[in-house]
DNA sequence: GATGAATGAGAGTTCATTCAT
DNA sequence: TATGAATGAACTCTCATTCAT
């Protein structure tokens, strides 16, 4: 079952203020029960044909020049259209950052729920945690970038969203760790609240190096940063660490 | 090896993109060289009355809304003098990064060359520059902070800049554990390049929780980043680890 | 004497700026003559199904939010069709506001129309007026306000059909205030053409406070304001005035 | 000493909401005591130079393109400045529309006032008043036909103090008229609220047609008025109307 | 040193309108 | 009939920067 540790999920998913096609609805006159969720072009989740492609641009474009310097002009440009005809897929520039976020948001919750429904033991959790989280990171690099760095840039509303977001995953963490060292596995003279805040650090750096068409596959950075994360962790030395993968 | 003293401090400080005069030396007409720079009433390196004042201000500035999101305005604002005036002291907003950027990086390289000529083992070298290195990020919040986050929002040549000085910090990191690992004291199986980016970024994530007003102080936080930082890059468990201090 | 009948209806509904056939005969390229305007599902005078839907719908938004205010969109919102729909209804945006003045003008024609083919003396002419429009105003509360209010943010070529128009009628109100002064029943130190002015403006401030749902009878109001008007337009104190309704 | 009835007058020109100058100035350090009221360029009540001319321009270009349609750019364009530079002195194209509100609900708050401190009968109160407003609408044409024809594009906030402001001078001319039907000079058929508002509505009809240029002087209109008003109101016949001026 | 006014480029956003399907 | 996507112009507003005083 998927338990979320009460309103952490709901906080980022919820209340998504009504994404671009919905807009239009509140006429009189009881209009005629508006656009079919399906069957009509639309993907499953009310998801217009273009709209996946104008957010993963938007990301693109994001990244490439940080949100606050790129101009929906640049995002427009980059997907081959107006400006003004942006505006048909979002409702304003921070809009897009919101569904940006919104999306790391539920992938990361989704890790995160996965990985408490692990059976094992909590350092088989926790390195399954890292793990599963520096491969998110590393395949969604621009993404994961713009989570970590970007925040800063969002209004007052998104910006309280987010932080209740970051304090969710830290708990997380810090929770793995904590029974770490309840189980013998973790060395309990680490403190977990700034092993959870280093750790979480840490990994917000690989968008700043990795690439992916660059020598190292993802899988072995990944592990890599698991075992720099385990060691900080305070794991008891034990043998060989590059034997998981 | 670590060759710093020279070349180090020349990479940021190089190429100052030409202030003021030499701008004018362009228009042909001869302006009558508007202000000289020092000699009236300056300290000794050029910097008149109030411009320091101007910019630990922006770093205040700059830091609270993020350098593009804040204006030259909330800059004069928070000195009390208009924005017009504001000019008088700078070249212009990015020259003010541009600045925070240069001082931060001196004093950074400065407790790199202070390291490398202290006495003492690798660890020792390590570990000294790990606590400078925390310590003078924890009493440098905002500048530090900025110096890690904001980058992005550089121009391309003054980002062509912090970019080779982001390099020299992390070979110097790096030099640091390979010298480690080399007297035994570190595990080498742990990859410096790695470790090096994995510390370093986790650093760079103090200014994100840490409050100068709260209940930590800035000497115990360091101690424990010191000990996480160290255990990622493989020191060999010994004892406990908070006798340092 | 006020000639009216043929010409004064032409003025308004005369040069109707071209609909949509016009338009396309200027294109070069012979197109398809995309929709017979008649003959099809049509009522008699051309107008399809939805036609006055179409403008009833648009007279409300445009009254409530101001006609420059209220978008496109607005007015599809309210019909239950999309803006790209609304098209096919119209020719744009201002030829909606022009086919509701032309509305108003033939009804308030009609009724002026009436008045001088009604038997009687001058004073009962112009009371039958007086309260025609008054009534007129008071069941078309929306299409009164924006013929009286919004012909500021017609084009230039509406814009002088609108002054034509009121022309006409400010003609016709002190036309028959005239008539009512030669019969002796008006005090002839009234100013007709200031008289007539006063009254039509005193009378455009009906839908600014007039609600039907509220315990005022618009037949009551009429009758007061008839009053009122007969006293500005000097009628001799004929004991009590609501003997009339 | 000046009643002003209550709250009624404060409404409007209470809490202006900081207009140009004194924008900036909530920053931190202590600003040196900005901007003295006087004796640097500055008039009497802080405004500055250009202040009054921007305002008057921007009353000429609402009145004769309507406020909705009018841009910035256009008082801009009449001001002989950039409309970037328009935003020096005001802070939004509403705050423009506010500013010429308030000023003309002081200018006719104070012409209520000033009759209330008048000598004499409620019909020469009433007279008076009368008068006086026909000259302030006739002397301010394009103030007067903006501030009774476009607050239908205010936003809500304003929209609202406008709404509050009309109700005063509603209720004040009522009140006169009341008076003078208790003093029995007018006479009690008439209904003084409606009779109020239908006098209203008629002068602000007077900026649609008089033309200062024209051959009718403003003080001659304005007793023509004065006279069809007191008629309206049901002012018992008495003799020649116009003696008074 | 500092002010106040102005510049000019560009930002985000809206909107009437068109048109292939 | 209606849709959904796109256009392009205009709009309000912001901001780094300049400069005469």
């Amino acid at each position: 079952m998927v338990s979320t540790r009460g309103s952490a999920t709901d906080t980022g998913t919820a209340a998504p203020e009504s994404s671009t096609p919905a807009k239009r609805a509140a006429g009189a006159k009881a209009a005629p029960a508006k656009r079919a969720k399906r069957g009509n072009g639309t993907s499953l989740n009310g998801e217009r044909a273009r709209d996946r492609e104008v957010i993963e641009t938007a990301v693109q474009i994001f990244w490439e020049k940080g949100y606050a310097s790129a101009s929906v002009q640049d995002v427009a440009d980059a997907l081959g259209m107006l400006k003004g005809s942006l505006y048909y897929y979002i409702d304003s520039k921070e809009s897009l950052l919101r569904k940006i976020f919104e999306d790391s948001h539920s992938e990361i919750v989704a890790l995160t729920e996965f990985v408490t429904e692990v059976d094992g033991s909590a350092m088989e959790r926790l390195e399954r945690f890292l793990r599963d989280y520096a491969m998110w990171t590393l395949t969604h690099l621009e993404r994961a970038g713009l989570y970590s760095r970007e925040w800063r840039y969002a209004g007052p509303t998104l910006k309280a969203t987010l932080t209740e977001q970051q304090t969710y995953y830290d708990t997380h963490l810090r929770d793995l760790i904590v029974a770490g060292q309840a189980e013998g596995a973790l060395d309990p003279q680490v403190d977990p609240r700034r092993a959870s805040a280093f750790i979480w650090a840490a990994y917000t750096g690989l968008p700043d190096w990795f690439r992916p068409s660059g020598r190292h596959k993802a899988e072995d950075v990944a592990s890599i940063y698991v075992d720099l994360a385990l060691r900080a962790a305070g794991r008891y030395s034990s043998g060989s660490p590059y034997s998981t993968s």
